[in-house]
DNA sequence: CCAAAAGTGTTATGTCTACACCCATGA
DNA sequence: TCATGGGTGTAGACATAACACTTTTGG
């Protein structure tokens, strides 16, 4: 309590987003190339400065609309604080981290230049084979451990496909983000099974090129509340 | 990306602890009485500055161990970040706010004088009934929240009670937090199941004035990584 | 002996997993 | 008609809730 609270002390504040998304199957992160010292030239998470104006939720909304041109965005979390006094060498910078999770993968790079952006699977940055600025590998970490949590607690699930999916599309995503194998019927069953999580549309989904029966198209019910429809744990691990 | 790092706007940055306990077989936060304006004389969460050589989980164990004079907390989780424009009217601020959990109700309000701080039930905070500075109800809410969740993820709730227990004691812990009634039975089925979660001291506790069989002492295990030993839904709450 | 609280047994019910099987489509 | 993937049925294993019952204490 022998602290001045006239003389406190400034910090720059700001917002980073790890940007989510499925693609080819597999989790990715939209990382942006650093333009400018320190760091330069190295892959690291999309962010910037918050305005004195803006609330902290805002100013995430901004930096993903500035990044991706979306600004409707299917989720966009708060899941960390960041502020370890050596973490950026030219000055004392807090950031507040986010999550985003996006569906669209097309018009995904658009905002920026492809040579400055892109999509990287998440693995390749947790092994290391893709090497990031500041303390963003651990920013990546956390994130991907709390889009796990969220995937069993939440309906964020659905965040990662289009408006209409199949059951598999959606059955792809858990499986990504858990790195697990899941039994296609008893997902089904779970997922139908949870009172108007998914609702069906009617429609039908083209089979692929091999053929198959095609499947039935859903659309996101709402977010249901006593948990997500189907659980990380007590499921094994298939080969 | 039209914004000029190197005029960066300066923010203040804080550290605030919802620290928590169970007492009287209710959950309690501690709340201090603000000694200055903004919001003189009114209850606060406890919090200050983050200084600039120290990380932000530093900031929040010093801030605790100032508060309470416990300096090996149980539990001390970051769990979200406030900065809207307008939540102090004297500056702009962002605060990072932390959980912490004490078991030792005794000699938690030592470090201050005990008009200016005090433990009050969390239910008067959510209700009103009590009201808090800035935007600190809100940061309550949260943290209960994220205590809710964590009891069902996580090995927290021993973290509420003292180095030895009885089930007794731990299953009023869920109960409180939740805010349900849960089958003794039933409770004890579930956490001595959970292999190495708590273990058996062997000693027995003495019973209340009124009798009854004394009760197994038990110490926490480690930490169990699939959840925990019980789960918050499907779970109705009886009267 | 009685009340109280801890701890155990039991049973009905529900849920999950694994896998067999049927269905609808492209080639 | 065959391969492919969607969708359904089902039996065994397992988990849970409710509650009766036994045990151990204080008065």
């Amino acid at each position: 309590m022998s602290y001045d609270p006239s003389q406190f002390p400034a910090f720059a504040v700001t917002v980073d987003v790890v940007i989510m998304t499925m693609s080819e199957g597999t989790l990715k992160v939209l990382l942006v190339r650093r333009g400018e010292a320190p760091f330069e030239g190295m892959w690291a998470i999309p962010g910037g400065f918050k305005r004195p104006t803006e609330t902290l939720d805002e100013a995430a909304k901004r930096e993903l609309a500035e990044e991706t041109g979306v600004d409707v965005p299917s989720l966009l979390t708060q899941f960390g604080a960041y502020g370890d006094p050596e973490r950026d060498p030219r000055m004392n910078v807090v950031t507040i981290a986010y999550i985003a999770v996006l569906r669209d993968v097309g018009a995904l790079v658009a905002g920026t230049d492809a040579a400055d952006a892109g999509l990287v699977p998440v693995s390749d940055v947790l092994k290391g084979r893709i090497e990031l600025a500041f303390d963003h590998l651990r920013i990546v970490r956390d994130a991907l451990e709390r889009v796990r949590v969220e995937l069993e607690l939440t309906g964020i699930a659905t965040a990662f496909v289009g408006a209409t999916f199949t059951l598999a599309e959606l059955r792809t995503v858990y499986e990504a983000v858990w790195g697990v194998q899941l039994d296609a019927a008893n997902f089904r069953r779970s997922v139908v099974a949870e009172d108007g999580w998914v609702i069906p549309t009617g429609r039908r989904a083209r089979p692929g090129p091999a053929g198959g029966r095609p499947a039935e198209l859903y659309r996101a019910g709402r977010a249901w509340s006593h948990g997500g429809p189907i659980h990380r744990f007590q499921r094994e691990e298939r080969k």
